[in-house]
DNA sequence: CCAAAAGTGTTCAACATACACCCATGA
DNA sequence: TCATGGGTGTATGTTGAACACTTTTGG
């Protein structure tokens, strides 16, 4: 089959922007590149897009390779096309955020990379045009998470009404009240209180809720606000 | 300089999903390609990303050949990447939509393409993926929209609140009060009434107003909300 | 004078916020 | 028994939605 002659090819990127959170502070997943050029720099974990597959799948994949989970939440947020981002060679890239629960990574970390989570407060200088990406990312996350329940797929399946308000708070930098709070997640439907209680964090304990998978899933992206005033993180 | 080797290059195109209205009705510039595959059939304007542009400088340069307008607002969507969606070769697409003027276009049309103004809902089948593009496109502008003041990047420099009216009533297929829906326009202090008046469309007439320039790009993507139960257009 | 569209105000309900006290428990 | 964090209810103000009549003017 013909081509489209005098064009220019080049290689497309996905990179991922990996976000954790440890049940007090939000963490990102970043790798030691182990190749030229920066080799030993930090920066996020990212591929070639190959012949088969699509974005998506590639980050996927990229993804799996790097924390062995599969079916990750993913959003893709604008391509970073500068020409000479990479000064190796023009490479496109196509950033992807992913929200992962940093409890089923530990369990399988492949050693096949330098990995390592980082408080997103403390994050070493990453190469290339990383940091605007993970900037990028950041933003993006805020604005979404605003308007839509998606920051369950930070949280482990069992997890309190304290650490879920602790994960928003640090997201927006700021506190809200615990009972509006409560009174409007509750209010979703979407949480099913669980008999036990996690004592860890105090001796009354919290109980325990779990996603109702069902009304979940089913209205994945509904529109709710769980933070006041959105508008102010909604640049 | 070394190159990363082992990796597969691809073309990497930016589409246009050209919005515009007429008053009445959106629609949507397509052109009747004029070379294979698929010779004569309706699609969006694209090109290739050339050597020395980013995405978005693509796409104006794209905008610019078919429209003659520069400066245009351009939005990307996530990319479409299915290894065998042009049957010529792997090209990865990454759309924008872009939000225009009708009248500035039509006095610039260039003769080069063949272009022309479909209305939204009479719109042909077009080549390879381009559906789905527009449909994505309509999509992210209802969502986008929903929040923030963008849909008078498709009016004229004066225009009447019955026309902004029916632009927003046109995009979520709906209609809305008009008392309550004046007073929120208005209340932003983003409109700036004239001293005439449109008698185009009735006998009273209706006053002209313009856009407060100054407060509206320096708040531009502002967090407002003129439709009534934006949630529901929010997916 | 009449048809057609433009313009305008008020009432009510729902929602979001602010706010304070009691509870359970382990040490 | 006390220190710590967890859990809950109410009152108030703000916001958004519903709703109908008067105005203007060209024909």
């Amino acid at each position: 089959m013909m081509k489209y002659s005098g064009q220019t090819r080049v290689l497309v990127a996905v990179d991922c922007i990996i976000f954790g959170f440890d049940g007090e502070n939000f963490k990102l997943l970043l790798i030691q590149r182990g190749f030229a050029p920066q080799r030993q720099k930090w920066s996020l974990m990212g591929g070639f897009i190959q012949p088969a597959e699509s974005l998506e799948t590639g980050a996927q994949r990229v993804l799996k390779q790097l924390t062995g989970l599969e079916g990750v939440y993913l959003e893709q947020i604008p391509g970073f096309s500068e020409p000479i981002r990479d000064p190796v060679e023009r490479t496109i890239a196509v950033p992807y955020f992913a929200l992962i629960d940093i409890h089923k990574y530990e369990a399988q970390l492949s050693s096949e990379y330098h990995a390592e989570w980082f408080l997103l407060s403390e994050m070493p200088d990453l190469i290339f045009d990383h940091n605007q990406m993970v900037e990028m990312a950041k933003m993006r996350l805020r604005y979404k998470a605003a308007l839509h329940p998606i920051l369950f797929e930070l949280l482990p399946e069992k997890f309190t009404l304290p650490k879920l308000q602790i994960l928003y708070e640090k997201l927006y930098e700021t506190t809200f009240d615990k009972r509006n709070f409560s009174r409007k997640v509750l209010s979703t439907g979407l949480l099913v209180r669980q008999e036990d209680k996690d004592k860890e964090s105090s001796r009354k304990g919290a109980f325990y809720y779990k996603l109702d998978k069902e009304k979940y899933y089913d209205n994945f992206e509904a529109f709710l606000k769980f933070i006041p005033n959105p508008e102010k993180f909604l640049v």
